[in-house]
DNA sequence: ATATAATTGAGATAGAGTCTCAATTACAAT
DNA sequence: ATTGTAATTGAGACTCTATCTCAATTATAT
């Protein structure tokens, strides 16, 4: 997902391009990998951009529905999203005693959906696995 | 998942059996299928129980760590949970075009992802896997 | 019965996310 | 280029979920 296609996305909503909504856009496509929309609010703030919080938050809902971030990972806390890129995917374990987050990738599970997607005849376009449990710390 | 099974958890992890854990337990069992703590709050409230918020609040992540209940959806406001129940799991596809829900289960799946979390050492508990794409009627 | 460690409730506190509203700005029509 | 209008913005107040504090209480083992 380019800026452009973005932008087209945002007209054709018959809504305004804005720097701020640039801004947001650009620091998400060229940085951010995953993240929390407060972490975005100071890490933007750091680099001399005047865009609020407010915008942010606003912006987020717009990202989502153009395809160009999704939401990952329920914490109890706060919702956190990341660029959807193909080659970036991974799934979650999740601890809900201490909240770590564990990145794993695999590819027989991968493949393994792919052809329960082709049993289904339904074309799998980018999918979220969230595995909840108790990580080998907080286990005893 | 049994009261009883609950209260043995308990005391493994040499923690007491209260009259409000029990309460708390109780009612999940009893009557809620789907539920955010809050309204767990209010609910037991109205029936002239005196549990806390603060209670409810602390007990919920044992419930998770029991087995007994799972945290389910991605709001971005609240935490909702639901009764684990072995034999409803079931997976998703989603159509993004025409919003269907495809459930599918399959065990080789099961079995693979509890063998990633061996690898981990990370103990599964319950996940929740959504394949957003298109579906075939909505594909051509 | 006693020791002790976990648990509790009330209320303070933290913190994510939303809302308000006047000022500003993008865009289309003139 | 100018104007009209509707969307957008920022600052900060506000809402609401969730956590923390701490003295009083209670479950459990001895």
């Amino acid at each position: 997902m380019e800026k452009k296609e973005f932008d087209a996305f945002i007209s054709k909503k018959g809504l305004k391009r804005t720097r701020e909504r640039d801004e947001i856009v650009s620091e998400i496509l060229c940085c951010q990998g995953h993240f929390a929309p407060d972490d975005l609010f100071v890490t933007m703030k750091s680099k001399g951009s005047k865009v609020s919080r407010a915008s942010i938050y606003r912006t987020i809902p717009l990202l989502v529905e153009g395809g160009l971030i999704a939401q990952v990972e329920k914490t109890d806390k706060h919702a956190h999203y990341e660029k959807v890129s193909k080659k970036s995917h991974h799934d979650h374990m999740i601890c809900t005693v201490c909240g770590k987050v564990i990145e794993f990738y695999s590819g027989s599970l991968e493949r393994m959906q792919e052809r329960l997607c082709r049993q289904e005849s339904f074309r799998g376009i980018h999918h979220c696995l969230e595995i909840m449990g108790v990580c080998k710390d907080c286990d005893r």
